[in-house]
DNA sequence: ACGCAACTGCGAATTAGTTGCAACTGGAAT
DNA sequence: ATTCCAGTTGCAACTAATTCGCAGTTGCGT
């Protein structure tokens, strides 16, 4: 059976795990339970949001406490915070593959999408200009067609 | 003599005034001298940043007022609104053409480029998903070579 | 010159995120 | 297994940035 509820719990804990410790950072229950939160989702939350999550699926987390986690996971690389126009820091686990965003303006939707030949141009025209991209944000804001 | 002081401002002013009426927006002293300091900034500065230099130019305006007409002024696409990694917001003018940000990681420094191909690349990209760019937001986090 | 909606200054209020502190807890060393 | 302490947590107080209410002013169409 590949949905006993129970398993998936205790695979995702540990991956969850696996990550936070391979990035040299302590295993802690609020931790864990964030990653998982974090892996899980595949929108943007807000720290507010993912607080709510949280205790959604019972974890007994402070607010404060997502905010100095989602501080370190981005320090060591995990997560990723977006400043989408409009709105405050909006979090994402930075396990999947790099990718950019389109911001639907009327939905407020956010798809993701990847250009091989947008990045190789963006190294371009930074190295014509003296400089090597440590890491870039681009953001279309659109419209439907 | 093409460096008139008291001449030089009077047209500055002119353009200021000429730019606010132009986009619907009453003529009044402060939102002329924002206007005028957003001109003759090339770089990046935020509200409190505006507020001193508008200070340093004898304007008289306060930091409130200086936020509302950067929101209207922003709405009526005449100023733009950066919100780079690790700040809050900073302004400039859109009087000229469009360009794109390299934020040097190390001194903070912002330099403006452009790339043809790379806004081309970035429209097709958001068609093949069905989508228009309206505007977008393109950063390279940058490290001199 | 008149009238009123737009604008302004002030200070209070709100929002988002951070921090001090005392209590707690992983996990390395024993 | 037990000890130990730096890293972590919850709480509440705090800060920085921005917005808002309101009463007084001012641009500008008529």
């Amino acid at each position: 059976m590949t949905s006993d509820g129970k398993q998936d719990q205790n695979t995702a804990a540990t991956r969850a795990s696996d990550i936070i410790a391979s990035n040299g950072l302590r295993i802690t229950n609020q931790r864990v339970a964030l990653v998982k939160v974090l892996l899980e989702s595949d929108d943007h939350p807000d720290a507010v949001e993912l607080h709510r999550r949280l205790r959604a699926s019972d974890a007994s987390i402070s607010l404060a406490t997502v905010y100095r986690n989602l501080a370190s996971l981005e320090s060591v690389g995990v997560a990723e915070r977006h400043y989408f126009e409009g709105h405050g820091a909006r979090y994402e686990s930075t396990i999947s593959e790099h990718h950019d965003h389109i911001i639907d303006l009327d939905s407020d939707e956010v798809i993701e999408f990847q250009s091989e030949e947008i990045e190789q141009l963006q190294q371009e025209v930074a190295k014509k200009l003296g400089y090597e991209v440590v890491h870039h944000r681009l953001e279309l804001y659109c419209r439907k067609l």
